[in-house]
DNA sequence: TCAGTGACGGGAT
DNA sequence: CATCCCGCCACTG
């Protein structure tokens, strides 16, 4: 493969960041980044997903990471040039209860407010006796 | 090799 | 509000 170690650690860390988003919940690039540590790399968290495999068999796939639960800062469901994409996705959340309007444009958007989730840190690493090292977190 | 691209985001204009 | 711009860096042709 092309990847190199760091970037195989940077996809590692995208995926478990992103499995650990609870069901019906949504989080954005941006905050999965932040997580990890990497706060200057949303666009890479979002080409993990891209190129996140549909093989069971790999540690990490579309079976068991919620690639749905993650959207931009906006709430807004990226399009990615294929707007089918973006409806299927749409689809899957309203799948597990959370509501996703259609904007006159015909963005998808989800409302942070009710479904957002946005921890200081991974659920993981509080429990593995880690303290907060991100932002000081805001919300509306 | 090399130059463009992009499931993003924040700050400036 | 809307645009533009830059940082980021794996991936692609």
């Amino acid at each position: 493969m092309t990847r190199t170690d760091e970037a195989e650690s940077f996809f590692y860390a995208v995926y478990s960041a992103i499995q650990e988003i609870p069901y019906g919940k949504v989080t954005s690039y941006g905050h999965i980044a932040a997580l990890i540590g990497t706060p200057q790399r949303p666009r890479q968290v979002g080409l993990c997903l891209k190129h996140l495999s549909t093989d069971p068999s790999l540690p990490h796939h579309n079976g068991n990471v919620p690639w749905q639960r993650v959207v931009n800062s906006k709430g807004i469901i990226s399009p990615r040039g294929h707007p089918s994409g973006a409806a299927n996705q749409a689809q899957v959340l309203r799948g597990e209860g959370v509501t996703v309007s259609t904007r006159n444009l015909g963005e998808l958007i989800v409302d942070f407010a009710e479904y957002g989730w946005f921890p200081r840190q991974l659920p993981s690493d509080e429990a593995a006796g880690l303290d907060p090292h991100i932002m000081s977190d805001d919300e509306d």
